[in-house]
DNA sequence: GCCTTGACGAGAA
DNA sequence: GTTCTCGCCAAGG
């Protein structure tokens, strides 16, 4: 019998590891892409749990900035990683190569 | 069974 | 820009 939590934690590492590189997600994105609307802070515990290396780090706060306290050393951690997948920063805001950012653009492509 | 805690989200002042 | 309040939901004490 499956727990709540197991079937969730399964579907959210699904939809952080299908995060494109460059790219990142809200943590209310993730949930709702997965399935669980409204489940923006289990998000977060499920990756906590994550049994596997996950792209966490393409998993940002809806107002983009880092969930982790700045000072902190998962911060700087994530940012650091952030950094490696092209994706700078502005006044503690990630931004990606495409401010429009819309995930369609990333899977599809630009379309001439 | 109640209260607090979160790697949250959104809106108001 | 900041700080507060409220909504959200499972987990842990």
């Amino acid at each position: 019998m499956t727990k709540f939590r197991d079937s969730f934690d399964i579907k959210i590492w699904a939809t952080v590891k299908s995060i494109p590189a460059g790219q990142v997600m809200g943590y209310g994105q993730v949930a709702s892409v997965a399935g669980f609307p409204r489940y923006s802070r289990m998000v977060a515990a499920a990756m906590g749990r994550s049994p596997e290396p996950l792209p966490w780090y393409r998993v940002v706060k809806s107002d983009r900035t880092l969930a982790f306290k700045p000072d902190s050393d998962p911060y700087r951690e994530q940012a650091k990683l952030l950094k490696k997948e092209g994706i700078l920063f502005e006044s503690n805001k990630v931004v990606t190569v495409d401010p429009d950012d819309s995930l369609d653009k990333v899977l599809w492509g630009p379309i001439d």
